[in-house]
DNA sequence: CCACCTGTTATAACATAAATATAACAGGTG
DNA sequence: CACCTGTTATATTTATGTTATAACAGGTGG
């Protein structure tokens, strides 16, 4: 999978790295069980040193979206089993987000759909 | 309105801020044209440093939340007449925040219907 | 006019985090 | 044994966040 990093960006360069992993994923771009490049190897295709990518799979790792084996390396595994959990994460950054776009006068509707709208991207598996 | 700082999160004192005051304008606790607390009263009743709030407030202005009047400080003032660079704001983060969501196995349904749930609480002006 | 409030700016100091660099180690493969 | 994997250690540089002290310009009310 193609990774592109915006070194002029504020957000830190191992966090775009997870940002794209996981947009990867949920866009199918990234299949479960797929292996990821060696962090050395993923460090010189981008440009950038290899704790940085280290970094970024460690977090992959510690929030559930990746595993690691000793004999192929860093690969994609997904933990879903636990919904309570998954909620709950993903809530709170929705009620910033919701916030901002509410008083920024978008509806209720105009998030459903955009939520509609993306969702049916990832379900075809589309690219950016 | 209260404000509640997690002094042991890793997210910037002046971001929790920001966010806040977001989410007080989106839950009607604070109205269009209120003052917010000057930048010395607030770093005060907080227990933080004045140029920690005044950033908070900068970045506030900036991106359209608050407008400043010499005479009376900073006040609430929200720019929602560019409905398309809201769309564009918000989209991105949404993208990123769906894909960790649909990865974790949450469904499509199970996000609109969280955002129908949390859009509903701000329509009535609920508290946290 | 004068004290007092507002945000703003400047400068410095310190702590933390991000990113790079170099090096080594343990486990697995061929 | 050479070569790959992630991991760990240590050090350095850079950027950011936070605090501190101080001053300035503009507006308000005594």
């Amino acid at each position: 999978m193609l990774i592109e990093i915006d070194f002029s960006s504020d957000e830190a360069i191992y966090q775009q790295l997870c940002n794209q992993i996981i947009l990867g994923i949920a866009t199918s771009r990234l299949s479960d069980g797929e292996v990821l490049p060696s962090v050395r190897q993923m460090a010189d295709e981008i440009g950038i040193n290899m704790h940085t990518v280290n970094k970024a799979y460690t977090v992959l790792r510690q929030e559930g979206f990746v595993k690691v084996d000793r004999r192929r390396g860093a690969f994609v595994s997904v933990d879903d089993r636990n919904r309570e959990r998954a909620l709950r994460i993903v809530e709170k950054d929705l009620r910033v987000l919701l916030a901002q776009a509410r008083c920024r006068g978008l509806s209720k509707k105009d998030m459903l759909l955009l939520v509609d709208k993306i969702y049916d991207e990832y379900d075809s598996g589309m690219k950016d």
